[in-house]
DNA sequence: TAGTGGTCTAGACCACGCT
DNA sequence: GCGTGGTCTAGACCACTAT
């Protein structure tokens, strides 16, 4: 007598493997075991260890490479160019983006702050404010909302030398890996900072995208409000 | 002696089985045969069908549904509202749009029309204008163009009675299922036309979105440019 | 009860990457 | 040559839907 299943097995294996990913047994860039290991660890066949691996590949979590071995996604500059970065030249070529932080400074998060990184009240974040490149052009204006406790000591890196993927940043030195963020586009008027930024007049049109990046547990670990001069670059949305 | 083998077989499988959807010898809402009955049609084995079923299940072309069977997928009021409009309302409930059509002229396809849906040169389209509310204010004008071979008799349809979800209508009167939609988002400003339109001042920020929709043979069938007032709505997108 | 898709297994063989 | 993932098969059993 066996209580009903609540889950298929290949979704409880799935589940198992990502638990090691988000407590830190397996890193990014680590090797899992081979398909027939897993399968004796967990006692199940390799074609339900396969099903499980094969969701995980479909939402970038593991990369499965024919010959050599699946191994834990990493951040790549590749995969946050396609990935998470959303703007295109008009002419259809993809602009890589460059950086320059103007400033990064530490606070107690505000309301808003604390609702959108779902933090309690007046928790410790690190706030950045970026400008980015396109095409050697100053395009977007960036804020950048953390919350101090998943980053331990980002306030006391130089700003200067801070790259210009964040994302590889976080997983590397902290082990926080972006899994999924939900995007929220309104268009805007550029106020006078932004303006003098971006080197538009006042009122002119700007897209802006508003982020919160989900780590693999779940948990909101970044805020991220760009607004995007559009005149010469677009967002790019497929559809399915 | 084999020739190498250029598409494992349940992808050759995925595409017959697609082939059978666009050439309408299985129209939507129509149920598959089963999937015994597949596997012997086409000499492999139901594993393989399994597989190239859950694939067509995964890009929406069929819907699965235990102890029934599995159909060719419609254009419902749902799919349209949670796939392919994108549109939210700031506090997180989604608006239901309604429509008003504008007018509805048939041409010459210009230059860029012809461009954009890969039409010859000169090519007759129809084009709407329409305007859609949000929350019953208006909040979108939409200018639509269709290759009018693919909707034959499109123009002498009453432009008074045509339906809020058009691509229910294409799939059901002409056959034409959009399978997928790019779409390209610029922010940009209200022109005095939009303005009135939407009730706001000329200048105010408007969200463009530009959508190509593709049909299941591949070819582009509609072209869409929405222009939206964002002031209390906004786009939205999940990155995985 | 019969028919459908959903899960799980076991095993054969292929294709790829390395050494 | 060996170890990896990728494909394909055959068959058992489960869960859901209809009649």
């Amino acid at each position: 007598m066996e209580m009903p299943r609540a889950q298929p097995l290949y979704r409880q294996t799935k589940a198992a493997l990502m638990r090691r990913m988000v407590d830190g047994r397996w890193r990014a860039g680590d090797m899992l075991p081979a398909e027939p290991a897993l399968a004796a660890e967990f006692g199940v066949s390799q074609g339900t260890v396969r099903r499980a691996l094969d969701e995980l590949a479909q939402i970038n979590l593991v990369v499965r490479r024919q010959g050599k071995g699946t191994f834990v996604a990493e951040h790549t500059r590749e995969r946050a160019l396609f990935h998470f970065f959303h703007l295109v030249g008009d002419d259809g070529k993809r602009a890589l983006p460059g950086s320059r932080m103007l400033s990064m400074k530490a606070g107690a998060a505000t309301r808003e702050e604390s609702r959108r990184l779902k933090l309690a009240a007046g928790t410790r974040v690190v706030r950045l404010h970026r400008l980015r490149m396109l095409d050697g052009r100053a395009a977007i204006v960036e804020r950048i909302v953390l919350p101090a406790s998943l980053y331990d000591g980002f306030e006391r890196l130089d700003r200067a030398s801070l790259p210009n993927e964040l994302y590889k940043l976080y997983q590397e030195r902290w082990g926080v890996t972006v899994a999924r963020a939900a995007e929220k586009l309104k268009s805007a008027l550029a106020g006078p900072e932004d303006a003098a930024h971006l080197g538009l007049r006042s009122g002119a049109p700007v897209l802006e995208i508003d982020r919160i990046a989900y780590a693999l547990d779940g948990n909101p670990c970044e805020w991220r409000v760009s607004r995007c001069d559009t005149s010469a670059h677009h967002y790019v949305s497929e559809v399915v």
